[in-house]
DNA sequence: CTACCTCGAGCTCA
DNA sequence: CTCGAGGTAG
């Protein structure tokens, strides 16, 4: 039984070795010699060791990394964790603040902006329930991410206690974690020393990190955290200002960034980000950008959300970085669609943190347009997560001996005639299901996961089997036999049994994916999630007529035709009839009925502004109700749905004698379908 | 588009 | 030990 003298001197070690780490980690300010601290922290644990009743989760000394996970659990965030518009110039900032005071509708008089910089690493969520941290969470697609509070626990500028008190009693706070530049620095001179393979740059490092099962690794690497907002908040108030609200965070020990400053207008928003730029190679971490949010909260909650990303919030990007390297070659690639893509081959340059050695021309009035030469140097440009770009060739350095590039007469993997489509950038090989790459690419589609999900077949699979003239068509794959994949290179009985079971398994599959996994054009997820909805059955939708299509939500006359291209093909239709014989199968879906789409084959449009709904809204409500929302008013347009201030549309409605009802009737319309106001 | 982690399997060599 | 596949991140 511990005594109580026990008990106190744990507590006070614990409150110093807290404070110590909020002085260091959290105010920058260190205030005992490291000895001092690491003297207190092994007496700690050495108390801890030998009264192992009075060990708490939250104890500093529990950071050191918890034993190996098995995996990562998947967690929900109860706040989606949004995306920020993007802003690249002054202009877009001016246009960013225009569009705030015309949806206030309070004046001219300047808006108050919190900003910050961008820092460049992982966005995480951390949840403290009672004021202990009980969850930290990657950011994920937004509304789930991986639990990783193993590895956060171990980063010291995470409080595993908050400081203080007044804090609410779930508190969700969201920042960045990443890895200062000496830390980067650090642990890579580590690795070169041990001969281990060193990270390109400070956040991949930092992502690698987090991602790892074992938490004692992720100790050892210098992550910090530093917050920018909230998420979930129950059972306690924050103040009504960002920047306020940030302050409070501060105090309850979490780092929240030193650069942080709130202005008045979008001039000293433009003036800040030009200051921060200027000192941005001397910070000591890496950002990519700047941060501008409106600092009432007030405000911001009038203003809300579009689809992914707040109104209220905007990333003011850096210009992209750009390198000059050679171009060595260009290759021309034969997408599932028989698109003809050149894609550059550049003599490897490392550019805005990774090393860029593939580049994508687009089209040949790319190439055009560029003049670009094979062996010419040229200007690769890229921007954080953007896909890099050849900018340009500097002409003065092109060898004489550069050749031009000369776009194939013929498809380069089956020799077939290409075709290029009127008002159309791409090229097309018209090979079809003869093409060898377009068999890969279709074959690919076919096993990815959305689609018919066969485990175990990778693109360098699905490369072998064509080639070796194995399989030809994505009916073929269900032919395959043992033996022929036993004699691939690489492939043992494991993977064999294990791909044949997962060709088995796909066997049983649904409409909607069925649909999708045919690679028809234009038919994406969504749409054969549509598709499929509508009609049932595939026999339904195979003997749909060209308005029959057109009646379902998201298929205009482009889709509906690529349809009926596909049903009117003799050769798809057999590839179709072979899977059905082979066992691919599906239960057919319960057809929407009518009460439940009252709206379905309708086409509606929406004009003006809606007060209540908001346009985003009631076109959603709309669909949901299965119309169609077209973006203009036709002759086929069912009702138009006219708030103050329609204009041409409007006109066009009252000309043609179409039905217009305004938001009132829309919204009655609604109610009596049960859609929610 | 690039980079990173993890896993299982296959290959290689002792 | 290396490779391929499958997943994550920005």
């Amino acid at each position: 039984m511990p005594s109580p003298a026990v008990v106190q001197e744990i507590d006070s070690l614990r409150e110093r070795l807290d404070s110590w780490n909020y002085q260091y980690y959290v105010l920058d300010q260190p205030t005992v010699p490291d000895a001092e601290y690491d003297r207190c922290l092994r007496r700690l644990v050495e108390l801890e060791r030998e009264y192992p009743a009075l060990l708490r989760p939250d104890s500093p000394t529990q950071r050191v990394g918890a034993a190996p996970l098995e995996r990562f659990r998947q967690v929900t965030h109860e706040v989606p964790m949004l995306s920020l518009d993007n802003a690249f110039n002054e202009q877009d900032m001016l246009d960013f603040n225009r569009r705030l005071q015309d949806r206030l509708g309070d004046g001219e008089a300047p808006l108050e902006f919190a900003c910050e910089p961008k820092l460049d690493g992982i966005a995480v969520s951390l949840l403290y329930r009672g004021g202990v941290l009980e969850r930290a969470a990657t950011r994920g697609d937004g509304s789930t991410g991986e639990d990783i509070t193993h590895n956060v626990r171990t980063i010291p500028s995470v409080p595993l206690r908050l400081r203080g008190e007044g804090y609410p009693q779930v508190l969700e706070v969201r920042g960045e974690i990443y890895l200062p530049r000496a830390g980067f620095e650090q642990i890579n001179a580590r690795a070169r020393a041990q001969g281990e393979k060193m990270f390109v740059n400070p956040r991949n490092a930092a992502a690698g990190s987090l991602r790892q099962l074992d938490a004692r690794i992720t100790a050892t690497r210098p992550l910090e955290m530093c917050c920018y907002g909230v998420g979930l908040v129950s059972g306690g108030d924050l103040p009504a200002q960002h920047s306020a609200v940030l302050a409070r965070l501060q105090q309850w020990g979490l780092r929240i960034n030193a650069e942080s400053l709130v202005v008045q207008g979008i001039e000293a928003c433009d003036e800040y980000y030009q200051r921060l730029a200027a000192r941005r190679d001397a910070l000591p971490y890496d950002i990519d950008g700047i941060v501008f949010k409106v600092n009432d909260l007030a405000l911001q909650q009038r203003l809300g959300f579009v689809s992914r990303a707040p109104r209220w919030a905007i990333a003011r990007k850096f210009p992209a970085q750009e390198e000059m390297t050679r171009l060595l070659d260009v290759e021309f690639q034969v997408g599932r669609t028989g698109a003809i893509t050149p894609v550059a081959r550049l003599e490897p340059v490392f550019v805005g943190g990774v090393t860029v050695s593939n580049a994508t021309l687009h089209n040949s009035d790319e190439i055009e347009r560029l003049g670009v030469r094979l062996g010419d140097v040229v200007v690769v440009r890229r921007a954080g997560d953007v896909i890099p770009q050849v900018v340009s060739v500097v002409l003065e350095r092109r060898p004489p001996d550069a050749r031009p590039i000369v776009f194939p007469a013929s498809c380069p993997v089956c020799a077939s005639p290409l075709e290029r489509a009127e008002d159309e950038a791409v090229v097309r090989c018209m090979g079809g299901l003869v093409c060898a790459a377009q068999q890969k690419a279709a074959i690919r589609h076919f096993a990815s996961r959305r689609a018919m999900d066969i485990e175990g077949l990778g693109d360098k699979l699905v490369e072998q089997l064509v080639d070796e003239g194995l399989v030809a068509n994505v009916a073929g794959l269900y032919h395959l036999q043992r033996e022929q994949l036993l004699a691939l290179e690489r492939l043992g009985e494991k993977s064999a049994d294990k791909l044949l079971a997962a060709l088995e398994r796909s066997k049983h599959t649904t409409l909607p994916r069925f649909i999708f996994a045919l690679g028809i054009r234009e038919v994406g997820e969504a749409t054969a999630l549509a598709l499929a909805r509508h009609f049932g059955s595939w026999e339904a939708l195979a003997g749909a007529s060209e308005e029959q299509l057109l009646a379902v939500s998201d298929v205009g006359p482009v889709v509906a035709d690529h349809l009926r291209q596909f049903f009117d093909s003799p050769s798809s239709l057999a590839v179709v009839a072979q899977l059905r014989e082979v066992g691919v199968s599906w239960p057919d879906l319960e057809l929407a009925g009518a009460a439940d789409l009252p709206l379905a084959g309708q086409i509606w449009v929406v004009t003006g502004k809606l007060e209540q709904l908001g346009r985003d809204d009631a076109t959603a409500q709309l669909q949901a109700l299965g119309a169609r929302v077209a973006g203009s008013v036709s002759a086929r347009t069912t009702c138009v749905v006219a708030g103050p201030g329609a204009g041409s549309k409007l006109g066009k409605a009252v000309e043609l004698g179409i039905e217009v009802i305004d938001e009132g009737a829309l919204l009655a319309l609604l109610a009596r379908h049960g859609m929610a106001p």
